[in-house]
DNA sequence: ATTACATACGTAATATTATAACAATATAAA
DNA sequence: TTTATATTGTTATAATATTACGTATGTAAT
């Protein structure tokens, strides 16, 4: 047996590049930075910027991640039928990012594009709010 | 009459390197990229890329601009009251930029967000389209 | 097996976007 | 007038992203 079969099946048509960019962002929830992630990916042996922007391009394409435009990070999908559609809501005050996942956002924006009559390929929809932990402190 | 009384009132609270700056803006109608706004505006007076970012953040902030943020470019915002809420039309294929003022669009996004207890505090909104002109071709 | 093709890789250099730090000046408020 | 606040100009540098080039690898057709 070989050593390196923890990964499922989809992940082993990535390359291994794109597979421990895709682990990172997978094991951190969070949205990560490309130079983050480069130094983070150091002892892998990734070497330059582009190792880790061409994996980062590659995984959006994919739509395994995606990219916070407002924040220059990309976080790991969490919605099995998003596409190139994502909708996040962002803290202003601590800058966590969550993805929204609600079937009702999705139908709502579907109408919202319906009525106004655009003619959309993808959206990118980015919410500012004060999350909860925030309200309280 | 003197020669310089084309802006509002509005206007004339700004600073110079504000103003030259929202003008251009406004004259373009287009999204532009900081530093092309720095080439463009050598002439006026313009030396650093500092000066071009600072009228550009108090311009945002004074919601007379906004920032198209996976452009990373800046556009004169035509909606009266769009406080620092955003929505853009963006053409996959040209490029164009527009600012989306439909007032069932605002009322649908409130409904949206009422909808889903997003407790916003602002949002923008991109949505990538096929304009019609490209549709064309 | 060999060719052709597309995809990915590694590396170096460079382009683009944005901010920090500091001293000086203007503007508004007390 | 004194104090506080915002803005300016300048230099340097940080952070984000791409171009260019040559090599290697996987896949499919011949």
């Amino acid at each position: 047996m070989s050593s390196n079969h923890t990964h499922n099946k989809k992940n082993q048509t990535l390359t291994k590049n794109q597979r421990i960019v895709l682990n990172l962002l997978q094991d951190s929830g969070e949205p990560l930075k490309a130079y983050f992630i480069l130094d983070s990916l150091k002892k892998e042996g990734l070497n330059s910027p582009l190792q880790v922007y061409r994996a980062l391009d590659k995984l959006v394409e994919l739509g395994k991640i995606h990219k916070v435009e407002s924040l220059n990070s990309f976080i790991i999908c969490n919605n099995s039928n998003c596409a190139s559609n994502t909708a996040f809501t962002i803290c202003e005050r601590c800058g966590k990012v969550k993805e929204i996942k609600n079937n009702n956002l999705t139908e709502g924006v579907n109408e919202l594009v319906r009525e106004n009559k655009l003619n959309i390929t993808r959206y990118n929809l980015e919410f500012y709010v004060v999350c909860n932990s925030c309200k309280i402190n």
